[in-house]
DNA sequence: TTAGTGATATCC
DNA sequence: GATATCACTAAA
């Protein structure tokens, strides 16, 4: 019997929860009741202010906002015009951290993770936890992690462009 | 390598 | 109001 992923998950620190939700599985329940389910393969931790990488870093706006809130939310990004990015909120309210979900077991980019979950800006905002449409599973699976700096931050600066807080999924 | 895409933030 | 930026992908 798989477990749904409550609150107190979430509710750590991003560099805690991002390691652990590789090999967690993404489900998204439909309106007509399909079931897409994903597996995380790969995520990484943004945290904090001083994160220059974090979207917070640039100072708290409508669209951060999230960032600030409840662990456990959903915060969908829109990047460039066309892709959308999931990430998680995690930390205690008022620390501006996440996870960014990057990719899932069979997919290669985090746009299209989303799109293959049918996941759209219409999830901005919602919880992971006690919603019946959305929700990540623990099946007990641990995959073997390896590290690498984050992806598309030139701007962030030699420090945290370098540091090792993306989490892939060992593959086999 | 480069184009394309559109919301957000920042500058008038 | 206008433009510069951007955590990407696809096509070449």
């Amino acid at each position: 019997m798989n477990k749904r992923l409550g609150i107190e998950f979430f509710r750590r620190d991003c560099l805690e929860v991002a390691p652990e939700l590789i090999g967690k599985i993404l489900v998204h329940r439909l309106a007509d009741g399909t079931e897409l389910r994903e597996r995380i393969a790969e995520t990484e931790a943004y945290r904090g202010e001083e994160d220059l990488a974090c979207h917070a870093s640039k100072g708290r706006t409508p669209r951060t906002e999230l960032l600030y809130g409840e662990a456990g939310v959903i915060y969908i990004y829109l990047c460039y015009g066309m892709h959308w990015l999931m990430n998680v909120i995690t930390g205690e309210n008022g620390q501006p951290q996440g996870v960014l979900i990057r990719a899932g077991e069979v997919h290669s980019g985090p746009a299209k993770l989303t799109k293959a979950l049918r996941i759209n800006g219409d999830f901005n905002g919602q919880p992971f936890c006690g919603n019946d449409e959305i929700w990540i599973e623990d099946d007990g699976f641990s995959p073997k992690l390896k590290t690498a700096p984050r992806v598309g931050i030139d701007y962030a600066g030699e420090y945290w462009k370098n540091i090792e807080w993306r989490f892939i999924a060992e593959e086999e």
